[in-house]
RNA sequence: GGCCCGUUCGUAUAGAGGCCUAGGACGCCUCCCUUUCACGGAGGAAACACGGGUUCGAAUCCCGUACGGGCUACCA
């Protein structure tokens, strides 16, 4: 079979992670088999549109490595890629559907909808819905006769098509990660096809489209599983073979409670989102997983675990890796909830990967936008220094920063909990002795500096935590020799000058 | 409420009837390395939701219950 699978987002804002990791195991899939990943943005109800969305949906793709090779913005023959321009297509074949008895014209307006449903509500019915058992007793083609119909159409007053779905049917598949699924047709609404705006629904265009677009496996999320009867009902109607359908595990908040969605970025202090939107307001502008420091190689990785598992321990894969190892017999059924701490894990996985000097020239902006000297070789080594000690690249100038430019503050209780008052002149005496040192060797640096520490009878217990406070303001970080080594001269004297700062705030 | 889906350590998961005294990973804790932090190393606490079956034997199969999630629009 030659697979053809798609990602079909609508452009209603930011592209949710959840839906990263959607077009990710499309994507996955599709490379797996040879086949073709592509992208048709679902853009049916023209009041969610949101400006900006598309591009957001294709640079998204792109940051993250897992780009379709078909589709909006790719090209292909399949197309139009936009549903919108669709348009006419979709009515043509509802249009069929209503002519060779499946579908039929609806005219209740939205009052009368809310009165059927109240009404069936009162009676006890659990679930009201438009279906077989009241459909004649609503405004329809089918409860109306011909002339009536004719002249409601011709009047212009708006209409919509819905789906006639009979009842007493049991409709079933085999889902590839749920394996069988069935659904009583008793259970299913007569789905509206088409909107009286003219635009198909979500349900009918994504029929046609898959079946027009000769797509051969349906890779969504689970929200979408409900209703894939009536889409099943809707091929039957076709008489079309239908895709496979793949149901994905959601994405749930860390807590557990519910899908993870758009203003959980905010609730739990990370994105969910992979890059920034700017939106109308404050409250709809996210940042995102670039922004935040995740390279999207770790995100990729991640969000590949969030439901699957390669079953062997390996946990570290590339995208190719990726491809080889995935296969849906081992995704799960289950939601799996977001852990920023691995996703973090993974990061750091990641970053302690790539050459020294590419994470210098990714610094190298951020250096020079807070007016600070880019020096290659001494970024070189501050990198060094701190990869193994941050999650994320662009944590290294913040924990870093003191040697790159002064030092702005120190831990002053730490200072007090360290100084020993008594030990002043011998610490006067160390300063001036160490004041001539002209070779920055960290090594030598040691050597010399634990001589003078031997001679002067000074605890290194006493003096480290005091001159790494002096150097870097708090009582963590590299040894105090690698910070020596690095700040060179200027350490000294920021040695003396800090110690006075320090001495002069008791 | 109804329908559908699910449920192994805190989290993501391994587990396809005996290999399970349930494994590894993140996180947490202890120790080692070390002037500190981190890295690295060694250990530790920590889970089969519950109740019935089936079977010589069940985390694994079946049925119930509980809990959680999804859907229930002229939204996707």
């Amino acid at each position: 079979m030659n697979v053809r699978v798609r990602f079909a987002p609508s452009p209603t804002g930011a592209l949710h992670i959840g839906g990263v990791r959607t077009a990710l195991y499309n994507y996955l899939y599709a490379k797996k088999n040879k086949g073709k990943f592509l992208l048709r943005i679902e853009d049916t109800d023209q009041n969610r549109w949101v400006q900006g969305a598309e591009e957001y949906i294709i640079e998204s793709l792109r940051w993250c490595g897992i780009e379709p090779e078909e589709g909006l913005g790719y090209g292909g023959n399949y197309g139009p890629y936009r549903q919108s321009e669709r348009k006419a297509l979709y009515y043509k074949y509802a249009h069929h559907l209503v002519q060779s008895g499946k579908a039929y014209y609806a005219f209740d307006t939205e009052e009368e909808l809310e009165v059927m449903r109240s009404r069936l509500s009162d009676a006890g019915v659990a679930a009201p819905k438009y279906d077989a058992s009241v459909r004649m007793e609503m405004k329809n083609s089918l409860s109306q006769d011909a002339d009536y119909t004719a002249s409601w159409i011709n009047s212009g007053q708006g209409y919509v098509i819905r789906l006639k779905v009979d009842s007493g049917n049991t409709i079933s598949y085999v889902d590839l990660v749920r394996e069988e699924v069935k659904f009583a047709s008793e259970e299913l609404d007569d789905k509206v096809l088409i909107k009286a705006d003219g635009m198909p629904t979500y349900h009918m265009a994504n029929v046609i489209d898959d079946h027009l677009m000769e797509i051969t496996h349906v890779i969504r999320g689970e929200e979408w599983l409900s209703s894939t009867a009536h889409h099943l009902l809707l091929y039957q109607a076709f008489e079309w073979q239908p895709p496979l359908f793949v149901h994905l595990p959601l994405i749930l908040k860390p807590d557990g409670k519910g899908k993870l969605s758009k203003r959980d970025g905010a609730k739990f202090g990370f994105p969910v989102f992979p890059l920034a939107w700017a939106g109308q307001t404050e409250e709809d502008s996210f940042t995102g997983f670039r922004e935040y420091g995740l390279e999207p190689e770790a995100l990729i990785n991640f969000l590949a675990f969030l439901g699957w598992n390669p079953g062997t321990e390996q946990e570290i894969f590339t995208l190719d890796q990726l491809v080889i190892a995935f296969d849906f017999d081992k995704v799960h059924k289950g939601g799996a909830r977001f852990d920023i701490d691995k996703a973090l894990w993974f990061n750091q996985q990641y970053i302690k990967q790539i050459p020294g000097d590419q994470i210098a020239q990714r610094l190298k902006p951020i250096i020079e936008s807070n007016g600070w000297d880019y020096n290659p070789e001494s970024c070189l080594a501050i990198i060094q220094l701190y990869l193994e000690r941050v999650h994320k690249i662009n944590e290294i100038p913040v924990q870093a920063y003191y040697l790159f430019t002064e030092l702005s503050t120190y831990d002053q209780e730490a200072f007090k909990k360290h100084w020993k008052p008594e030990l002043k002149v011998k610490f006067e005496t160390l300063l001036a002795d160490i004041s001539s040192i002209s070779s920055f060797d960290a090594q030598e640096l040691e050597s010399v500096l634990k001589e003078h520490l031997k001679v002067i009878g000074l605890k290194p217990g006493d003096v480290f935590p005091i001159f790494r406070l002096a150097l870097s303001g708090s009582l963590h970080g590299p040894t105090i020799f690698q910070m020596l080594n690095i700040l060179g001269k200027k350490g000294l004297e920021r040695l003396h000058a800090q110690l006075k700062i320090m001495l002069d705030g008791l």
